[in-house]
RNA sequence: GCCGGUUUAGCUCAGUCGGUAGAGCAACUGAUUUGUAAUCAGUAGGUCGCGGGUUCGACUCCUGCAACCGGCACCA
């Protein structure tokens, strides 16, 4: 007998290889029926499992989060035997859960078009109310590439071809149809219910690899109830109303055209906007300890060859040719410049860490369909900063730069942040043995900042080529993660380059350059505030912060008063006198997410009070002029500035 | 770059079977002096993404290119 625990804690006796189904059906008939999986300690499994040992078991309903998804790989299949159903010929593949959902690729001569999506969908229907059950075979894996390859299968083939001879694995029916599958799944179709939805097709490449076939990816959602797959739709809605594209435009920030793709044209909003985070970044950095500099901005092959930038990303980089048929490139990074800066002038280590920033404009030739407004340019300024220094001062110069980075995504909301360590990549410059000291340079600061508190984790082989790299990762409002300041320790760079300081010792020696950002692209960043605020900056980002918005001409006097006061303070004040209605003004200002409407009419006019609008809120605030102004040139000031 | 889709007025979008274009909003003009998310009326605005082709005739059909959108790959 084996013995079985649940939940609450009571044990019972079983036969061995009984199945889960067996004793939710000697509990209760009713517990049989709602139940479609199972944990055996802990670990999801088939109902219909044998259990041959003492577990820990708790049964599953449909309703219970864990068995969303089963609820969407169950999808998944029926996706599938649709699909083939439907269009035969269609090879499946793979068809994994997914976050917020699933897809399942196909390979087809013709892909898929959103146009066989209702149609798949209606059939998906069909074969979910068949309700067939969904039974587990095991078969050898000879036996399984035999049945696949006679289907023509091929790549269900090459997938099996993958495991080793002699094992078994696991078959998935339902119905007729079946899937090479670890599983688990529920018990039938039917358990898969009607609150799903096909959301969109696209190309993928088999395995992930460019160099393999594109096959036809169908993306799907699944939830338990109609409300949550609702709740879900509205929520993709609610993220495509945050979408920076669209309130750049609404805003009036920026604009993009043809004549140069992934290029901003930044308006005079936007403009405020970008050189606000640049007035505030210049100011923490200085306060930092960092010499802020220029570099140019196309310069001579040579220099790329010696950085090894030619031999590793030519492709990435715009390339210029002069009449005297010299070859140039417009920088794709500033660390170059910043080494060659570095060398003019002979330095002792009495001047280390020499930290050195720029807000570098770079040119990257990013593929055309990598492109994607503001986030993904071929234009961008970096916040760009080279730390030179020795060898035993890279923990402390990381450490530093990890609170400065910290410290300032608080000040814009952002607290959530995880820090990736990105190690070496097979494209690289420089020997091992320097990239293991630059790793376990960096691994050190990783464990500190672990042991502070900090969500880490490790990204094997994407560092960048000259050195392995800290990626900081920001969860926005809507919880979507960007990666937006690095530290990368570079043992390669300054010697490729001859820079040297003169040790204690009197010799020479090639310092370490540790690269940093924290913004990162300002473009981006740009971009991630405009949609994690939703268009609704806080005030000391707003380009316009306030509009002074007239009730009558009477109130015009009045008005320019109010804003000839409000600029005194700093702040960045429209005014609004046309002959229009105030909800007019106030809907128009709204759209164009002004923070703060200032409304003056008769009555403020004659008591010197101004009603205050909100944006967001349909409230309408009565105070005191000086009051009034005092309040919002406080709120309007930059965090770092702030006394109190 | 790859797969699929899209491109018509500043914006959002109609446009049948091939007969050289239409709405709403915005803009402009006039009237309205208005109390917190759209006052009324009028006017103007288009090389239908760009280039070839088919046709008596192309926004419409074919074709090449570009940009954009959704993914994939890429993100040094």
């Amino acid at each position: 007998m084996i013995h079985v625990t649940f939940p609450d804690g009571a044990s019972r006796p079983f036969e061995p290889g009984v199945s889960g189904l067996d004793i939710a059906k000697s509990i209760s008939p009713s517990l049989a029926k709602r139940t479609v999986a199972m944990t055996l300690d802990g670990a999801l499994a088939d109902l219909a499992a044998p259990i041959d040992r003492d577990v820990k078991l708790e049964f599953v309903g449909r309703d219970d989060p864990r068995a969303l998804e089963l609820i969407r790989h169950d999808a998944a299949h029926v996706l599938a035997e649709a699909a083939q159903e439907l269009f035969p010929g269609t090879q499946v593949t793979i068809g994994p859960v997914i976050e917020n959902g699933f897809y399942y690729d196909f390979y087809r001569e013709t892909p898929f078009t959103v146009e066989d999506l209702p149609v798949i969908e209606k059939k998906m229907r069909e074969i979910i109310a068949r309700d067939r059950p969904i039974v587990k075979e095991v078969w050898s894996r000879d036996q399984a590439l035999d049945f696949f390859e006679k289907k023509g299968e091929a790549f269900k083939g090459e997938l099996i071809d993958a495991i080793p001879a002699g094992e078994n694995l696991n078959i998935y029916k339902q119905g007729d149809w079946l899937d090479l599958c670890r599983g688990p799944h529920m018990p039938s179709t039917g358990k898969i219910g009607a609150a799903f939805k096909l959301m969109k097709v696209a190309g993928a490449y088999w395995r992930g690899d460019h160099n393999r076939p594109m096959l036809s990816r169908i993306y799907g959602t699944a939830f338990a109830t109609k409300e949550d797959l609702d709740a879900y739709l509205h929520r993709l809605e609610e993220a495509e109303r945050r979408d920076h594209r669209r309130l750049g435009r609404e805003m009036g920030l920026f604009h993009f055209q043809e004549e140069g793709p992934g290029a901003v044209f930044w308006h005079a909003k936007g403009w405020t906007l970008f050189q606000t985070l640049v007035s505030y970044m210049r100011r923490r950095q200085k306060a930092g300890g960092y010499q802020e500099v220029n570099t140019p901005q196309v310069l001579d092959r040579a220099l790329w060859e010696t950085s090894g930038h030619w031999q590793t990303y030519r492709e990435h980089m715009f390339l210029t040719k002069t009449e005297d048929e010299r070859t140039f490139a417009l920088k794709p990074m500033n660390c170059p410049g910043h080494v060659l800066l570095f060398k003019n002038g002979l330095k002792s280590y009495r001047d280390l860490p020499v930290k050195i920033a720029e807000f570098g404009i770079v040119h990257r030739y990013e593929p055309s369909g990598a492109l994607h407004g503001v986030m993904r340019v071929r234009a961008f300024t970096q916040d760009d900063a080279h730390i030179f220094c020795s060898e035993d001062q890279i923990m402390r110069e990381a450490l530093e730069i990890n609170d400065l980075i910290l410290s300032i995504y608080g000040d814009f909301g952002f607290d959530d942040v995880v820090v990736k360590l990105s190690t070496r990549p097979e494209k690289r410059v420089g020997s091992d043995e320097a990239w293991d000291k630059a790793e376990a340079a960096l691994g050190k600061v990783l464990e500190e900042l672990a042991r502070r508190g900090l969500k880490t984790s490790v990204q094997p082989g994407e560092g960048a080529f000259y050195g392995p790299k800290l990626e900081y990762t920001l969860r926005d409002a809507i919880g979507r993660e960007w990666q937006c300041g690095t530290t990368q320790v570079d043992f390669n760079l300054p010697g490729r380059f001859g820079a040297f300081y003169i040790g204690a010792d009197s010799e020479k020696k090639t310092p370490v350059m540790v690269h940093r950002a924290m913004f990162g692209s300002l473009e981006r960043f740009t971009g991630i505030l405009i949609e994690h605020y939703a268009g609704h900056l806080p005030l000391w980002l707003s380009p316009t912060q306030i509009v002074v918005c007239t009730i009558t001409q009477e109130a015009d006097d009045y008005a320019h008063e109010i804003a000839a006061s409000a600029r005194k303070l700093g702040l960045s004040v429209d005014m609004d006198l046309r002959n229009e209605k105030i909800s007019y003004k106030v809907r128009e200002h709204s759209l164009a997410k002004v923070p703060v409407l200032l409304i003056a009419g008769k009555k403020e006019a004659a008591e010197r009070l101004v009603s205050i609008r909100r944006l967001g809120s349909q409230e309408q605030g009565s105070a005191k002029l000086d009051e009034a102004l005092a309040a919002l040139a406080h709120e309007a000031t930059p965090p770092d500035l702030k006394t109190a």
